[in-house]
DNA sequence: CCGGATCCAACGAGATACTG
DNA sequence: CAGTATCTCGTTGGATCCGG
């Protein structure tokens, strides 16, 4: 980090640019990587089980998955639900604090809609 | 990859899900990387120059900077526009290609700004 | 069927020094 | 001022094997 340099001068900015620069960061931070999007998307759409999900976002491994959900479930982005039954099977849901994120999600969806269809045309 | 697994079982799952996920995934292939949406945000500011964008971007290196405007204008996400004058100066610009991704980077603010204010309550 | 643990390759990211 | 060229390094991502 060589902020050194970049706070030596102060230089005539509006203190807003700053900001929403700092705020997509912050939210950058909670989503970053490559899955936890597609996971929240499948997640949001009622996938809830484990092989479910993964079958359901291309590309993805089990192993990736599972990593993902671990981290997300430490960050309180979803909700890991166990039923003790057998077979055994496991459940995840987005948490409130995740859905609170789904403006984000949305708009990337819209976006890619879109943007299949000027490609393909 | 071991897509084999995931696509021996059809499996009953709405078409729909599966399109949204991809649509997030498109629109993530070409929002990759830490520092490609805070560098929209910047431009998208009127921040033009390499040294304002540069100054203004918590974290980033010049370097950092010079590689994703780089790969950004091959993307068509950006434009370098040079002065010949001295001293050189060099303009960057969002192409239209890029300003159709802005709601993307808009919610992502406002998710950071709400959130901003919820941690610090 | 539900995953976790481990090991490793590939890539993203940063530090540094240099150029026009 | 506006970059580029390397080099290193940590992290992400993936394959494989293991367990409840």
């Amino acid at each position: 980090m060589e902020k050194e340099e970049n706070k030596e001068k102060p230089y005539i900015c509006t203190i807003k640019d700053q900001e929403e620069i700092r705020y997509a960061q912050d939210a950058l931070y909670v989503l970053n990587g490559k899955w936890r999007m597609p996971i929240i998307v499948a997640l949001y759409n009622g996938l809830y089980r484990y092989r479910e999900i993964a079958r359901n976002i291309p590309g993805i491994t089990f192993a990736m998955l599972s990593k993902e959900l671990q981290v997300m479930e430490l960050n309180n982005l979803v909700l890991r639900i166990e039923d003790p039954d057998f077979p055994k099977t496991v459940e995840y849901r987005l948490t409130d604090y995740c859905t609170s994120l789904y403006p984000i999600v949305e708009s990337l969806i819209n976006w890619g809609r879109q943007h299949r269809k000027v490609i393909s045309s």
